[in-house]
DNA sequence: GAGTATGAAAACGGGACCGTAACGATTGCG
DNA sequence: CGCAATCGTTACGGTCCCGTTTTCATACTC
């Protein structure tokens, strides 16, 4: 099956789910940071710069910094590409995973947390 | 029925949705100003910025500067309480009120977008 | 081997946000 | 009336992110 959601669920789960992630990783993980640490932790490898540029229609800049800052916190790891070592190779850590399925618990536990919609009484 | 998410749907949703806000209000709106604009729209006024600033764990000058950002977006409107002139009711306007539903109808067309869990696949 | 192209990072200037602290305005109490 | 308390805003110093441009290393082509 695929999801329904009402409007009110729909948005009730988003505004629930941000503010308790906002709890758990603080306020300083951009959108934008955290749309990229998904992405290589939900798409397959393997993952370049250029790569999550294009995918995520921002600059390469933005990915170099994210990856400087997530890196710093230990949720992903740069390893140089051996075949061309112009590329870099995102490669997932132990940590990141362990903090990206905290993002999945915290997520299932807000919507079912989440009341009847409002529609139907 | 409450919704009972499995944990590659959650992330899947959280991801897509995450992307398609970036893309719908660009970086300029912070993971914080999100969670103020949908408390002001999802819960029940009057509200404050003493109020927003407890219920949300921030700050006053956090609520102040987002109002003036939100403001300017014209998503919300300041109203001067005549009861108690200290305080300041935030109000919604038609344009913020759009706004938020623009976000509801992304999400969900997210959820109905995603595939069956991988689990059972 | 020289020259061009490509990938990522660093440099730079500008802008926004953060928390703390200080500031006016308003209220309530004695 | 004077004084303390409350509410929201502003000021300040610091940090981080952004896009553009430049730099550095590596790969490809002739």
């Amino acid at each position: 099956m695929s999801i329904d959601l009402k409007p009110s669920q729909a948005l009730g789960l988003w505004h629930a789910a941000t503010l308790a992630q906002l709890e758990l990783v603080g306020p300083d993980l951009t959108m934008r940071q955290l749309v990229i640490l998904l992405h290589i932790y939900l798409k397959p490898p393997p993952h370049t710069v250029r790569g999550l540029a294009a995918r995520l229609d921002v600059t390469k800049p933005v990915i170099t910094r994210a990856l400087d800052t997530m890196g710093n916190m230990g949720l992903v790891r740069r390893v140089r590409d051996e075949r061309d070592r112009r590329n870099v190779i995102i490669k997932r850590t132990v940590e990141g995973a362990l903090f990206v399925e905290k993002i999945g618990d915290l997520i299932i536990k807000e919507a079912a947390k989440l009341p009847r919609d409002g529609v139907t009484g």
